[in-house]
DNA sequence: TGGAAATACGTGAACGTTCACGTGCTGCAT
DNA sequence: ATGCAGCACGTGAACGTTCACGTATTTCCA
């Protein structure tokens, strides 16, 4: 058996190993780690000189007990690798870093995790949750207590705060716009997911049969691969689709994909238009025409609606806690 | 004036105020927290549910302090909005959950932020750092104390753990392919950054001037757009242009653009090999033959050497702290 | 009915900082 | 000589937990 060496779990430097070494006291060497006046140049540099030697850097927890807390928020996300959340993210994380918060990440897509798995995890770390939770904004808000949950693209909003889009608007701009590109058996193509792909297919459905149009309906995973397979078959069993409405747009460009396999063009036998709006849209072939979504906008939403939440200007589970964003038709090639 | 209601900033809930509500002790009130032993139900449940009254949840940092720290790890990344950065990062947050550690996030890509802006952010939050420093490594090193930093795609390793990749062999992969391809006129699209660009740029030049290939170098910006824009004005200057290797997939997609922009059919008229191998090379057209990472390994690298260094493992600035990571050629349709 | 063991709780100490003071020393004007 | 200001540094207390004990009260068997 080889050593099972742990390594120097030692004990790191706290304070007063730094004081001792330099001869002074505690007061001291926080002054000359934090640049505060009442110490002589000459102190202050001998101390920071020992606290690198002895490699001291000080306690976050120590200084946060006594400080009061620099705001920590917690952001679950389902899926880094699908490329609408990162954007999202981002918003998010400059916005935090802008107020001086941090921001504690959990991507709970791998592995057999779901949303409350990653609140559980991030629950005890932070004092804020925004999060696109599929489960029950009420689980998470109840353990989270009384700090600022806020969930995103959730029907409807319990304790938590909330920001949801109007998919009943952009359902029915998405069915104007094949309408008017003469689109006569149109396809809508739903994710497999439970909270917003059942939101998004209600709404699509309502406005199809309020506009009079029959609508065919296919499902598969949030995945471009998986989209080209769901439309590979959807155009095998339903051969005279000439209008694709996807449930976002990465799965749009794996429609695209298909189509072009079935020898399809786009637009002109088939257009097809995408949902949310991500810079992938840009660079496939067909652009893709999109329900697009500012999301540096939403994540700026989301921060600000935590902040709003923890200073108390809003109330959770008032009306002022729900927001409703729209989307907006972007035209491009593919519709 | 309106009142400018600062809200509730009331002082949070300790333990000793549920403890007071319950007319119990601090260490009851642990115990029903915790899901200790040495408790009546009936007690347990009564001060849970008073907790949930008082909005009390328990202090990160005293039980930090007490408790000695649940490790978290900070995570620098210059632009998750690039897709590079969200396959690494969503690499890097899954393993280090299955260690139980947390990743606090920085993108220091907004704002004129540097990388080592981002480190001063995150050095005080966490007990290890990895990230995409186009900054000295050896500088973050020194803000990091005696805490592990991991620095990826650097050119050479100082004090702190590295991460690099083989851009000799990739380049020489890439060239040989487009030999075989019959290409003659060569360009390579570098990126306009710090330090991995240059890296990689000079790998390339000296790649082809081994292999004997006279080689046209362009530059942009990091993005498709960018990259889009510097293709269409080389191809302008050099018309005759019939095999490109780019700085990553990204551009290599904004590439793509300027070559049917300008009616070059590919691979026919001119060759593509992107890098990095991003799951968005799947879904342009034609789809992207690349030197691809397995971005997911790479993530999964840094995070062991985190701990490794962290254990004692291995010793920082030693030779087992640098990693050199290859590319591997996925032959898809554009070269 | 004695006494040990189990149960349900309480208390001092410690974690590593910073804050709000307090103290000694030097220099300088009166 | 006296007083007073300013500088450089030190000390008790506090932040909110948990840990390692200690202590009543009850239980149960011989």
């Amino acid at each position: 058996m080889t050593s099972s060496y742990s390594g120097p779990q030692v004990r790191r430097a706290t304070i007063l190993d730094v004081a001792a070494a330099a001869g002074v006291s505690r007061q001291t060497v926080t002054r000359a780690m934090n640049d505060m006046p009442g110490i002589s140049a000459s102190t202050r540099e001998r101390v920071q000189q020992l606290a690198a030697e002895l490699g001291y850097s000080p306690s976050r927890f120590a200084k946060g007990l006594v400080q009061g807390a620099r705001t920590s928020l917690g952001l679950a996300i389902p899926d880094l690798t699908n490329p609408y959340f990162p954007a999202f993210a981002s918003s998010v994380v400059e916005e935090a870093t802008q107020r001086g918060w941090n921001v504690v990440v959990d991507d709970f897509g791998h592995g057999s995790g779901s949303g409350l798995d990653a609140v559980a995890r991030l629950g005890p770390q932070v004092d804020a949750l925004v999060g696109y939770l599929g489960a029950s904004s009420s689980e998470a808000q109840s353990m989270m207590g009384r700090r600022p949950v806020v969930v995103l693209d959730y029907p409807s909003g319990q304790s938590a705060g909330l920001i949801s889009f109007d998919y009943a608007y952009a359902a029915q701009l998405a069915l104007e716009r094949l309408k008017s590109a003469r689109c006569r058996r149109i396809a809508y193509l739903d994710a497999d997911l439970e909270g917003p792909a059942t939101t998004r297919g209600l709404a699509v459905a309502a406005a199809a049969a309020g506009a009079g149009i029959q609508l065919t309906v296919g499902q598969s995973a949030d995945s471009a691969h998986a989209a080209r397979e769901a439309v590979r078959s959807l155009l095998a069993d339903e051969g005279g689709i000439d209008g694709l409405l996807v449930f976002n747009d990465l799965m749009a460009a794996g429609a695209l994909k298909a189509l072009r396999d079935a020898g399809r063009r786009v637009p002109e036998d088939c257009a097809v238009i995408g949902m949310d709006g991500i810079p992938l849209g840009e660079l496939v072939t067909p652009e893709l025409t999109t329900l697009s979504l500012d999301l540096r906008a939403v994540g700026r939403a989301a921060v600000d609606l935590v902040d709003n939440l923890m200073s108390g200007r809003i109330q959770a589970g008032s009306r002022d806690s729900e927001l409703v964003l729209k989307h907006q038709l972007v035209l491009r090639q593919s519709a």
